[in-house]
DNA sequence: ACTCTGCATTGACCTACATCAATGCGGATG
DNA sequence: CATCCGCATTGATGTAGGTCAATGCAGAGT
């Protein structure tokens, strides 16, 4: 990893809970370069996800399918949400019920499941560490639920262009209305009334 | 707490993560106990919550208000749900944007969020213990987000049957429809067609 | 230069659910 | 016993967003 990268680790993770530098400096030599060209997936829907990654540069995109139709869960972007992997099969070892897809060409940084396990496991620090992590991802769901049961597809967009500014710039509309929750036909419609 | 209370919150604990007995003891010596009224507010929206209850008999429901409406978000149940707390503005120690209410007249213990705190900044058991209840809660969450992208009211009140097959019995159904997101009126309806 | 392909937009129509208003009913309270 | 009150149901009607089909358009490949 180079300086610079391990400088934007250290700073996503100091952001979530103390750490001192030297132990995240032997974390970010654990990791294993991965390069995701656009259209790769990381993980498949049906599979066990047993990595987590850190993205340098690019996007990716949360999403299931279901018999005549695609959900778009999440984006995990390098700018603001770079930690990404399919949480709930990495914790209970089940399959994956979601994919997870480059939607850019993507450079990240790779740790097993074991190394995490054994890492949170042998520190008081990491556990903590790893238990903010959960609780911050905790919260950004509540906070999807919440805007589920009182917002319109309108005001949903609104907190999307709040949350995502930048994501609105470099993915295809019709995955931020599957976002949504919505259609593109909806969508489009909903931008043309500002 | 009574014996047989002790027992209920060992079994509730041992199920997130191995905690040895005599720990659990020292846990349940620790707790207030706490009664509810029916109607009456655990949490009121706009406060600092600062409490974790265990509800050893009732039923409490998560809502929240808007200018001109009132949603669910969770329903806390003895049976299958215990662990109850407005558990954002616990950790972020920021106004809950969420009530919690007692449905029934109900039975808990409680305990501070300074308590927790220091429990588990203090042990590496206690803290992996509350990494994976935050892990289980996140993954709850998310199969509510997924349900939301996925399935019709119709879909998701068999769900809901499904997760809470008691509280479809102990509840108003306009509690459980605004869970569901849609009115009384058109839960009424879907329960017509089976 | 032409063609493909993926995507956004637009229009016409449809459906699930919301809204509003009326009725009924069982359980609490005088 | 009579009267509320909270709640479920039902009907009539409105609306956000879905579905389907056509058009347009820009970028990539030939």
């Amino acid at each position: 990893m180079h300086t610079h990268e391990i400088e934007e680790v250290t700073r996503f993770i100091q952001r979530v809970a103390p750490i001192p530098n030297d132990e995240i400096a032997a974390f970010c030599e654990s990791a294993i370069p991965k390069h995701f060209s656009k259209h790769q997936e990381f993980i498949r829907q049906g599979e066990v996800c047993e990595q987590l990654l850190f993205i340098h540069r690019g996007l990716l995109r949360y999403a299931f399918l279901t018999q005549d139709n695609e959900h778009t869960k999440d984006f995990a972007v390098d700018t603001s949400n770079p930690f990404c992997t399919a949480f709930t099969s990495l914790m209970t070892k089940l399959p994956s019920q979601i994919s997870i897809e480059a939607l850019e060409d993507t450079q990240a940084s790779c740790w097993s499941s074991d190394y995490l396990q054994g890492l949170w496991d042998g520190s008081l620090l990491w556990q903590t560490w790893a238990r903010r992590m959960a609780q911050g991802m905790y919260i950004r769901k509540e906070q999807r639920e919440i805007t589920f049961l009182r917002d319109s597809a309108l005001e949903r967009y609104r907190c999307f262009l709040h949350e995502f500014p930048e994501v609105v710039e470099r993915v295809p509309q019709h995955y931020v209305a599957s976002y949504l929750g919505i259609t593109p036909e909806a969508l489009s419609r909903l931008r043309r009334n500002l």
